[in-house]
DNA sequence: CATGCTTGCTGGACCGTTCCAGCACAGGAG
DNA sequence: CTCCTGTGCTGGAACGGTCCAGCAAGCATG
């Protein structure tokens, strides 16, 4: 029977758009208002229910299907949320979405997302579109907007930003982990293997980046080892790995161990070690950060800090939804303990 | 002055929703009538440059953000297509959306992208979304629907398929690779390196697996090595590869070469590979399919069958907008030419 | 029997746009 | 001067829903 209203609409696509049956003409056909099928299919409560079931049949027979449009304008709500993508090539991305979106489907939230572009001028654009199309709320998954200027969006609606916690914006929730603490633990795991010349990788001026380097110099100092802090200048990407693992592997006093500031980066950093001939993990320990599915891959099995990248999404979209439920939630920004995931590519320093 | 509205928004966030300036808003301070703003904000011809001016001043100052529910209603347009993805978590699926977001943008469309659960129910609902906010067509970048399920939907919009090319619903638009062309030039390339027992690890009942594994077939018997023909069952994921390669790998004539459905079984097809303290690529030879940029990464080196992702998404989007746009579209089933893309996996048969 | 409450339904205003018909005015052609 | 054309603008209907006030009928209560 849907297959029906199927088949009538499919001829009339050939031409243009189709004309939808619209509320009226299931009223129409059900011989009720409007209003009555409005309520009937928003589950209202004092519909009696063999109308209710009539209606439904009518909605089915003319394959009625609601118009989110007026819906919005209507109801002055859409019950969604939109979901800003830096990065799709991320391995890290995936499973954040996964979480966030079985979270907000559980709690009767639909998601749309966005991929922020090149620059910061297509990220705004993109924000800017999920804005127009008045979602109730914004996770972020990473982001490169100025300072201040994400403070503007947040002022329309509600935002939790995953993975990087904005000091200079405190007014911004987010759901992240103590990247300081994770350095910590790699440097912690490295420093139980024997090595002291441990170098970090760097992954830049981000947030992010400044705490996992500072957590490595913290912890560093922490085991009477500050006067071999190397911090080498990387990004986020393999090749900032790469050359960023050059550079220190070009030291005089060659570190044993890296401490890489991403897991994609970690990669170029090992290909960086095989390209001096090097191997990993029998002369070089690589560490990466972050805890992916890539890390986990076995021809790769790096060791890595892992971030709770479930747990994240899942607590984002919970705040969220939450908060916009009108639940009270606690504090604004959630901070979870990563933990270390020891697999083949650190090895106990040889003397 | 942008930031003078956010800053007055600000404080009535705290409250709930913003009351968002309007259309008419802009035109009382700017001191026009409600409809000129409209002809002003989309650029129409018609109307006074210094009025024109007038307007977007006014509205900039109030923070004004137009509707994008009210705009659909007025317009019974929407400029969006809506991607829908089947796993987020395969590599491949970043590649052809940065490309179709890229064409689309380039195009004035705009995109939204939405998520396959679990299962087909998860599926459908999620299509259903995308046509409730009206998208005027939808690219999917595979998808799991029972045939005839989709037909139900391309009969309400125009869609273009990203990969697999569905022969059972003809009337689908798809743009794809020639899957049964590059499992042959992966066998040819082995057959090169002196291989004849070449293993095939299957990805199962699709209609990619399918091509794939026709391919393999047609060109063994190409080489004559008809009778060295060996299909086992995988799966498109890492665990299925482990699983394909382990049977393949346990044959009484083992191969010396294995053709894996796609790069991510073949990292788990390496795998079974190592744990049976076998090497690669000096003991066996793996080609995966895709191209995908987990293939490249250097510590892995996959030689692999790629697909040319981006123009594979820049075409479908090309398409899918030319028709929208009115303009006269050629044959709906493009399909593009594989290369293949040699790396360290695939080595000489020893003899 | 009047009253009030509950249940089930209706009519119409409203949401923020677009778009169409139409109007006033200016300038050029006849 | 009149007519015509084009320019710049306006008012209001329409889009497809939601939601509120209200109404009719049935029932229980006093």
């Amino acid at each position: 029977m849907a297959a029906e209203g199927a088949e009538e609409n499919g001829r009339a696509a050939e031409v243009g758009p189709v004309a939808r049956p619209t509320i009226r003409d299931v009223a129409t056909r059900a011989g009720v208002s409007k209003s009555l099928v409005s309520l009937a299919l928003q589950n209202a409560p004092r519909v009696a229910p063999q109308t209710r079931a009539a209606i439904l049949a009518a909605a089915e027979e003319l394959g009625y299907r609601r118009n989110a449009a007026a819906h919005a304008l209507g109801a002055h709500r859409t019950r969604t949320i939109g979901v800003f993508v830096l990065d799709l090539h991320n391995p890290l991305t995936a499973d954040v979405l996964d979480a966030v979106q079985a979270e907000a489907r559980r709690r009767d939230y639909r998601t749309i997302i966005v991929v922020g572009g090149e620059d910061a001028a297509a990220e705004r654009a993109e924000l800017e579109k999920l804005l127009e199309f008045r979602v109730e709320g914004i996770i972020a998954v990473g982001h490169r907007l100025p300072d201040g200027a994400d403070a503007a969006f947040t002022a329309d609606c509600p935002a939790v930003i995953i993975g990087s916690d904005h000091r200079s914006t405190p007014h911004l929730a987010s759901v992240s982990n103590d990247d300081v603490m994770g350095a910590g633990l790699a440097v912690d795991h490295l420093v139980s293997l024997g090595h002291e010349r441990i170098a970090c990788v760097d992954g830049g001026p981000s947030a992010v980046a400044r705490d996992r380097r500072r957590g490595y110099r913290t912890a560093m100092r922490r085991h009477g080892l500050g006067d071999a802090i190397a911090v080498v200048k990387g990004s986020f990407t393999e090749d900032g790995g790469y050359r960023g693992a050059s550079q220190a592997l070009d030291l005089p006093e060659r570190p044993t161990a890296l401490f890489v500031v991403n897991d994609l980066a970690a990669m170029g950093a090992m290909a960086a070690v095989e390209d001096r001939g090097l191997s990993v993990p029998d002369d070089i320990s690589v560490v990466g950060y972050d805890g992916t599915r890539l890390a986990g891959i076995r021809p790769i099995g790096l060791t890595t800090v892992g971030q709770p990248l479930q747990q994240m999404g899942t607590q984002a979209a919970a705040r969220l939804c939450g908060q916009l439920d009108g639940e009270v939630c606690g504090q604004a920004r959630t901070r979870l303990p990563p933990s270390l995931i020891e697999r083949r590519t650190t090895a106990r320093v040889l003397r």
